[in-house]
DNA sequence: CTAAAATGTTAGAATAGTCTAACAAAAATT
DNA sequence: AATTTTTGTTAGACTATTCTAACATTTTAG
């Protein structure tokens, strides 16, 4: 497979988790690439098998398709796993160059690397990594945004990857695992007034809320 | 600079510091790509301002591609020693995972790299490993096959990275920094018997002595 | 339910990097 | 010096991936 082919697969794989069907138009804005090109690439991908492709009908892969994307998935999230730990990489630095290394060919590379890191099962933003058959495991967290007033709830993972919303995080000095006690929320502009690991009080706006996914306090 | 790009500065590179004059029949041996495909990329590059070219001449570099090349060596051979040193791999398979990570477009990611192995000079074959200007250290090492009977020398280098010969030095139990006294030359084919770390004895081919670069005692 | 808007497809062209076939120049050999 | 061999070049074609322009279908809105 080739890198272009490997990008096409994990964009539409991250899209059909998002939404319900993936178009041909949602898959060409999420690779910046012309309809035409995505259209003429969907047909050769769903030639060997990868891609369920029918004209005018919402694009989806085969298992095959899964699998494929599900390991490419795995190798970039090892690898910014590896980049944080051990390169010293901040979380909102290590997605560009995952995006180039998870295409190297050699599998015992990243089963090194996996070996190194001692088998995690998420990267540095909380997104679960894929096993050695390209499947992922389902993550049941909420948006802190929908958690109720006075509740408790354990920062798991991030909603977003932006730039901009990680250097935020970091500026608010919130790290994943951190718990988080609910204080008050606004009525006027649902931003809430929370009290990070017992210590320190963070007011967050509903647009940070929403990309804070946690699980309740076991 | 593309991928193709930098592997014909690399190989140009590396011919040049082997034979006095480059022909594009070279470089095309050394690339096994066809002499027409060679001729218009060196053409390509030499309107980049990284090659002299001009028609029936040899080949060379200009002091811009000679540092360009000296770079992505850098790369190759800062990845060779990261792959021995931290993802156990021996010294006969991380080759052909550096010539991909070594295009890797991050400067960050190298520097840290650099910074994890405490700045190397060498590779894990002995290579010199060139400087953040792309300049590479001359290394006057001799070929164990021209030194004489009687004579002590330590092994520094290794004069071909072929897997074969790498792993015929790994069975042979031969590791650099090794100490290695010549105890007889047998005339008729030019083999060496030798005293390794003054412990083990082995018998070399000449073809092998003339692979293992070594500098004499100090 | 028809018209407009959004989405999807086809056709044809561009670029990078590769090839083969044919020809040209330089080097080696006789 | 003439011929052969080796090396180098040109021309033209192919594949992968991209694009734009034109057209088609589906969906949405009045």
């Amino acid at each position: 497979m080739t890198l272009t082919e490997e990008n096409y697969l994990k964009a539409l794989f991250h899209l059909s988790t998002e939404n319900e069907e993936v178009s041909v138009l949602d898959l060409s804005k999420s690779l910046d690439i012309k309809m035409p090109t995505v259209n003429s690439m969907v047909k050769k991908l769903s030639g060997k098998g990868l891609i369920f492709y029918e004209k005018y009908k919402p694009l989806m892969l085969t298992s095959t398709g899964k699998r494929a994307a599900g390991l490419i998935i795995r190798k970039h999230r090892l690898v910014e796993m590896f980049l944080v730990q051990h390169l010293g990489f901040g979380w909102d630095e290590v997605h560009e160059i995952a995006e180039q290394i998870e295409h190297i060919k050699s599998q015992r590379f990243f089963d090194r690397i996996d070996q190194l890191l001692d088998f995690p099962t998420v990267d540095p933003h909380g997104s679960p990594i894929p096993d050695i058959n390209g499947e992922i495991a389902f993550q049941n967290y909420k948006k802190l945004e929908e958690c109720a007033e006075k509740q408790t709830v354990v920062f798991m993972s991030v909603g977003s990857s932006q730039d901009s919303f990680l250097k935020l995080i970091d500026k608010l000095n919130l790290k994943l695992g951190d718990s988080i006690q609910i204080l008050e929320i606004q009525e006027f502009d649902k931003s809430m007034r929370v009290l990070v690991n017992n210590q320190t009080e963070q007011l967050l706006s509903q647009m940070v809320a929403a990309n804070i996914l946690v699980k309740l306090m076991s």
